[in-house]
DNA sequence: GTCCATGTTCTTTA
DNA sequence: CTAAAGAACATGGA
């Protein structure tokens, strides 16, 4: 569910809890949400003060007084909150952390993940962003130009690869395609460059209007305190399919790429580049027949007749 | 029962 | 070999 702007603002309303706090207890209900497996991670946490707390890409990444760092990444359906330490634990709780406060008062910082696709990840002194690309909000236009110029992928695609450029999800990949008055379905090394200016101008206004708003709620997404965010009011195309463009009027569409749902307003979005066909690769059909005898086994067959 | 869901990673295919 | 599409993961809601 989370994307840049729902985990910064889980980074910023989680903040003022636990910077500078002491983990006390580490309470792991599932050993499974922790990665890589087999990691002790209490052993780790437990007496150490949290020096900081940030964000990168959608990662929420925790540094300790002893410079060792882990991070969280909330899948699909996870909460990352700060309660009153004696709350009754909602089905789901993974992880429970006991804090003591500099002020001295105590809270729980609790992860809640019902489709499990989060987790925690220990990094010890490991960079927290080896294996992703840059940051969205501080990407040069250039440098965006450029990574895209690399790959012959729809640009809906190349918007959700975090190597790319990391923090955009199926969200904010469509609204910011429509911003940029870019079908989804262009071909990302096709864009013009003042198209991917455009589209680059686009990430970052719409990234930072839905920050300004607290993120979008669709359905499970809260910030640390359990607050919703407001952004989903405004969206112009994500979840408005057959709906009038809050532009042209024109229907808004829906469609698949890469398996994720996306949606466009086919007047604002006009396919003025070469675009890939929707639902399934572009796949170059043979001009001419197929060769005749065309004798493919699959892998169970072969292995049946062992 | 069906389909769908804010994400990532492994496998399969071209 | 590489690049890209699809399936899988787990749960709940419409």
């Amino acid at each position: 569910m989370p994307e840049l702007p729902e985990v910064q603002t889980v980074v910023q309303t989680l903040r003022p809890y636990v910077a500078g706090a002491v983990i006390e207890r580490a309470n792991i209900r599932r050993m499974d949400i922790i990665r890589p497996a087999g990691t002790d991670l209490a052993a780790q946490i437990v007496g150490r003060p949290i020096a900081s707390i940030d964000r990168r890409g959608k990662r929420i990444v925790f540094t300790l007084a002893n410079g060792n760092r882990f991070y969280v990444h909330l899948g699909m359906s996870g909460r990352l909150t700060a309660e009153a330490a004696d709350g009754p634990l909602p089905p789901h709780t993974h992880i429970v952390l006991d804090v003591l406060q500099r002020g001295g008062s105590r809270i729980q910082l609790r992860l809640c993940d019902p489709r499990r696709f989060g987790g925690i990840w220990w990094l010890g002194r490991e960079r927290p962003d080896r294996d992703i690309g840059p940051e969205p909000l501080t990407l040069p236009a250039a440098q965006l130009t450029r990574r895209l110029a690399r790959t012959r992928r729809t640009i809906k695609s190349a918007l959700l690869d975090q190597r790319l450029v990391a923090g955009i999800g199926n969200i904010y990949a469509d609204e910011s395609l429509f911003a940029a008055g870019i079908h989804p379905l262009a071909i990302a090394c096709e864009l013009s460059q003042y198209q991917a200016k455009r589209l680059c101008r686009a990430i970052k206004a719409t990234l930072k209007r839905a920050l300004r708003h607290g993120g979008s709620t669709v359905r499970d997404y809260r910030d640390a305190t359990g607050a919703p965010g407001g952004f989903q009011r405004l969206h112009r195309v994500y979840g408005r399919t057959g709906m009038p463009c809050v532009v042209c009027g024109e229907a808004v569409c829906r469609i698949v790429i890469g398996g994720r749902s996306t949606h466009y307003c086919p007047r604002c979005q006009a396919a003025d580049v070469p675009v890939a066909r929707a639902g399934s690769a572009q796949r170059p059909r043979p001009a001419q027949a197929r060769p005749a005898a065309r004798v493919r086994r699959s892998v169970s067959d072969g292995l049946a007749e062992v």
